[in-house]
DNA sequence: AAATAAATGTTTGCATACTAATGAAATAGC
DNA sequence: GCTATTTCATTAGTATGCAAACATTTATTT
């Protein structure tokens, strides 16, 4: 019998519901690129030029989805992408002068989404928040 | 300076991992419907009949997705849609017998797709989760 | 009461992200 | 050297989400 289920404690839905909250948050503060492609672009400021699957898999990317990612990115010339004459598979991606600029004005930005996105929470919770995010 | 940055300790990006794990877990368990989908049909089993409207504000959606979702419900007839004759705007929305079973049987797979995401946590961890989910 | 304004419900179109399946190139094992 | 396996990238199809548009109802004004 399920009548003892109850759909708004499940995580999943709790999940939903605070993934929502962020998102609405991120898009207020950074309106040119989506969580998304702001992971993407923080992780290759970060690493350098790196294949496009490897890319993706440094932010848990599947190879399709980062494909997508970076044809926007592309799009947008945040990035850019040259073959690797040493493996005809790779497409070495980095980042474009205006991608580089953008992404540490983007970051700046990111801190203050961060910050309102845990604003009723004390620091012990975002802490606490974060291993059991982590733990799951 | 951005060079203190971690992307990885970020709260949007570790609700995007945890999602995706909840995610993986759910289509594994569930492979008929979404969560979406899946919360739609709970909360419909819950309080019957309802406008299409209504039903998204019931599961913190926007009408226009909602409106998506249950066009994927209507299509698999799980679901079923008429007219409210008292308000022409309103298009009333409830399970077929086959969408009433099938979350029935959903339900129980639920508890155990809930059990699998947490199974990490202690149920201290869990409950302080939830609660920290709904802080923010 | 008719006319206008405001609110509510639904729909369409477009962008983003994700998955499964395919194909091409490189590497490992024989 | 040749085959099998692995790795990388891409394509095609599906789901979710939002902004804008449209229709109907309710409230307000004249």
């Amino acid at each position: 019998m399920p009548n003892d289920y109850r759909l708004d404690d499940q995580v999943g839905y709790k999940l939903r519901l605070a993934t929502q909250r962020h998102l609405e948050i991120f898009s207020r503060h950074l309106s040119d690129v989506t969580p998304t492609q702001f992971s993407i672009l923080a992780r290759l400021y970060e690493v350098g030029e790196t294949s496009q699957n490897q890319l993706g898999r440094l932010v848990a990317m599947d190879a399709a989805t980062t494909k997508g990612v970076i044809a926007r990115l592309l799009e947008k010339d945040l990035v850019e992408a040259r073959a690797d004459p040493n493996d005809l598979r790779r497409l070495q991606i980095s980042l474009t002068d205006a991608g580089r600029s953008l992404t540490i004005d983007a970051i700046e930005k990111a801190r203050k989404i961060t910050k309102d996105t845990v604003a009723n929470l004390t620091g012990r919770d975002v802490k606490r928040l974060l291993e059991l995010l982590d733990k799951m």
